[in-house]
DNA sequence: CGTCCAGGTCTAC
DNA sequence: GGTAGACCTGGACGC
């Protein structure tokens, strides 16, 4: 499947045709993982003429998810606390449990916890993936509903993400930003020192990072992934 | 071959 | 409320 953008258009193609069912699918699929729904607008309009951010009233700041809330909570859990590299390996053995595509949370726990051990290679990480699995698979927890699309509170999407196992600041913050909400800044042990470079100093604390982009508000951690990454950004 | 630690979090003081 | 220590894993290092 490759997708193309032509004249503000996200046109995609499939090896073969798709029955309507199966193009609904791929059509949702591929409107999450491109935040289609997200409405940046109130965050480009109150950008000042002068504001270092100005630029991004191009279209910028849309953050790239999985179609699932389940496949992006998987992934920002398995970026904990290791390498980048160490994430991927994770993820691939992931889909290689889902026999090529992304494991559902029934798949999941029924694999149970040993076997992301073992197979997985997840290490500690295991069990808070499984209990996740677990708590979706009851039915105590609908993570689809976590969506900013959705109408989802943001207060109560930090406070049901931040009562996962496995899930602190960093992990929430992250989460959150692929679920729609801005807000937050993801302060991590990439971000912190790229700030830092950025600013040409030599140290600055959480607090005073947080105060940098407090004007943004609700944008403010979108403020913040941008200030990182405007360099990826071509032109 | 041992130590360190990377896109952190939890627990126990 | 703040902070050591432990925690799986596997590359990257020093010796």
């Amino acid at each position: 499947m490759t997708v193309t953008q032509r004249e503000g258009t996200l046109r995609v193609a499939t090896p073969a045709a798709l029955s309507a069912r199966a193009r609904a699918e791929v059509a949702q699929s591929v409107a999450r993982i491109f935040a289609i729904e997200t409405d940046l607008s109130p965050f480009y309009n109150a950008l000042a003429d002068n504001d270092p951010l100005h630029w991004a009233r191009g279209g910028a700041g849309r953050m790239l998810a999985s179609p699932s809330v389940l496949e992006d909570l998987v992934k920002t859990l398995c970026s904990t606390n290791c390498a980048f590299s160490a994430t991927r390996r994770m993820i691939a053995a992931l889909v290689q449990l889902g026999g090529g595509a992304f494991p559902t949370a029934e798949m999941l726990r029924d694999a149970g916890a040993q076997t992301l051990i073992d197979d997985v290679r997840m290490g500690y990480r295991a069990r808070s993936l499984f209990e996740v699995a677990e708590r979706v698979c009851d039915g105590e927890l609908d993570l689809e509903s976590l969506r900013a699309a959705g109408g989802a509170r943001e207060e109560a999407v930090a406070e049901t993400l931040g009562s996962l196992h496995g899930f602190g600041p960093y992990a929430v913050a992250h989460a959150m930003q692929l679920l729609g909400f801005h807000r937050p800044l993801i302060l991590d042990s990439w971000t912190r020192p790229t700030y830092v470079q950025l600013l040409g100093k030599r140290s600055r604390s959480d607090a005073a990072i947080r105060r940098d982009f407090a004007r943004y508000g609700a944008y403010a951690g979108l403020a913040f992934w941008l200030t990182l990454t405007k360099d990826w950004v071509p032109g």
